[in-house]
DNA sequence: GGCCGAAGGACCC
DNA sequence: CACCAGGGTCCTTCGGTA
């Protein structure tokens, strides 16, 4: 159906059966887009695209606009500045080609782009309309986040450089300097500043990183070494926000506010540099970080002058609104490469275009979207995520492994047996209980399947665990027998915590279930 | 219509 | 030689339904 009145345009997007309505349009329409391309891009998109691209060369590759934008480099973080991008794309392009993890990126690539290109057809539907009445509607929207602008924190994200490697590198000094990785042929966690300037980056397959760099070396990942650098930097972070909410092992939010307050000597960037130098001088390892009124903002900032610096973002609306509106739309996070795709293709590449066209946004985007997009370009922060203190608790706990592909039944089984036993174990040590299993099976494809099931009790033992998990691959085994898969998950949900509680003597103890005492809706209505 | 459970993705580290 | 992880969160869609 189409994006009818008003309210219902917050509706969603361009989603599968509007086709009908996208063939209504002509050639008119197209006109209506390169108006709007023109007037958004002045410079032509291959330029913008790929500054590095050399005249006459092939790109067969991938590049940030022909599509597979997935399976090239994403060089979004600090320190990828420089690269011929376009020389590390052909042998990324090179070496995945016809792989069946690339043609699995190509088939989510192509599912993308449809939808993308169904916002587009849309956008230019949109243009030819007169929307006054959503343009009230997006400026009441951006009055009520105005209200919600908080100037009077100053937050701080913290993010240790190159964390891993840094470790390895503290360890043994005759690393220093050189290209290395941490992580295996199959998969790279991080990658030294020296390997990051051959392309080689987190997240990319050790044997591609090879070719990207022949002499790189790699470091089997120490996991308990890590653990124990990231404790020292949190004694550090500790003395400044008691609060601080820890991202992963290398990097946090911290709230400085009441720090400050009681240091009224101090300033946000005289305290900052300190612990910075404390977390030097106590771990050997550098850190970078971001100062602005929210975490949002803090985190772009943190990787501004990365590695072993900071940035400090004015606590005044309009430096913010500067800052903001200047960056590139992938910058902020929650903004990645497909939803950087689905923008490009709109003609907005940065935030502020992003603010331009809030109005087109409004009737393409879902409301959840649309208002993240307000929040950042806005430089909002998201509406509760700096009140520090009580950290959320978890939803989930899973374990998954990734094997040689096989479509070995028994195999299959074992391994369903072993993830649901390490997941009891863990889940007895976090003292918690859950009353949904989900197994996770990928494909020899690479495509990935969930099952789940809900119970209508608690689950925390193993022998419980594996007899839904069970049932849950016998069910998909029955109905594709022979399936080849080359990854196996579980996962619990719905957690609850499971101590038991001392002062009621029931024998619950014994029991490996427990009853949810599920109560109909209706009888709570007064 | 809204809520729920189930399934699939995008994103982050 | 090796041939794309594992642990999370949140959002969206869809079908059932009391």
């Amino acid at each position: 159906m189409e994006c009818d009145d008003v309210t219902g345009g917050l509706e969603f997007d361009v989603e599968s059966d509007d086709d009908d309505a996208i063939n209504v349009q002509e050639s008119d329409v197209l006109g209506d887009i390169s108006d709007f391309w023109d007037d958004l891009a002045e410079t032509s998109d291959d330029q913008r695209a790929n500054p590095h691209t050399k005249q006459g060369s092939v790109t067969e590759g991938p590049n940030a606009e022909n599509g597979l934008s997935r399976i090239a480099l994403d060089d979004n973080k600090a320190g990828m500045d420089g690269l011929d991008k376009q020389k590390i794309n052909d042998i990324i392009f090179s070496v995945s080609k016809g792989s069946r993890f690339y043609e699995n990126e190509a088939r989510k690539d192509e599912m993308a782009r449809k939808r993308t290109e169904r916002a587009v057809q849309e956008l230019g539907r949109l243009k030819s309309l007169d929307l006054t009445t959503e343009r009230s509607i997006v400026e009441q929207l951006c009055t009520k986040l105005e209200a919600q602008r908080d100037l009077s924190k100053v937050i701080v994200h913290v993010d240790m450089d190159a964390f891993y490697c840094a470790v390895e590198e503290r360890d043994d000094p005759s690393l220093k300097g050189k290209a290395f990785a941490v992580g295996g042929t199959a998969m790279l966690t991080t990658a030294s500043y020296a390997a990051r300037a051959f392309g080689v980056r987190a997240a990319m397959p050790g044997y591609i990183a090879l070719r990207l760099c022949p002499e790189l070396k790699f470091v089997r990942p120490d996991h308990r070494k890590y653990s124990a650098a990231s404790e020292e930097v949190r004694k550090v972070f500790q003395r400044y926000d008691p609060n601080f909410r820890p991202m992963s092992l290398d990097e946090a939010y911290l709230d400085l506010t009441p720090y400050l307050s009681m240091h009224p000597e101090d300033t946000p960037i005289t305290v900052v540099s300190r612990m910075r130098e404390e977390i030097l001088s106590e771990t050997g390892l550098t850190a970078s970080a971001g100062i602005a009124a929210n975490s949002l903002l803090a985190k772009v900032c943190s990787d501004r002058n990365k590695p072993n610096g900071q940035y400090f973002l004015p606590f005044d609306r309009e430096s913010i609104l500067e800052f903001v509106q200047a960056l590139p739309v992938r910058k902020p996070p929650g903004i990645g490469k497909v939803t950087e795709q689905f923008l490009h293709a709109l003609g907005i590449r940065t935030c502020k275009e992003i603010w331009d066209n809030r109005v087109y946004l409004y009737k393409l985007c879902s409301a959840a979207s649309f208002d993240y997009f307000m929040r950042v370009v806005m430089g909002i922060g998201s509406s509760h995520e700096d009140r520090f203190g009580s950290g959320p608790d978890r939803k989930s706990i899973s374990h998954e492994t990734t094997f040689y592909p096989t479509s070995d039944a028994t195999a299959m089984r074992a391994t369903i047996r072993r993830l649901s036993h390490s997941l009891s174990v863990e889940m007895a040590e976090e003292k918690i209980k859950g009353n949904t299993v989900t197994i996770k099976l990928k494909r020899s494809d690479f495509r990935v399947f969930q099952k789940s099931k809900k119970l209508m009790r608690y689950l925390k033992m193993e022998d419980d665990i594996v007899a839904v998990a069970l049932e849950l691959l016998n069910d998909e085994l029955q109905v594709n027998p022979g399936i080849e898969l080359r990854l196996m998950g579980v996962r619990m949900s719905g957690l609850a915590s499971s101590e038991v509680d001392k002062n009621v003597g029931i024998a619950k103890v014994s029991e490996s279930s427990e009853y949810l005492g599920l109560i109909p809706k209706h009888l709570f209505s007064i």
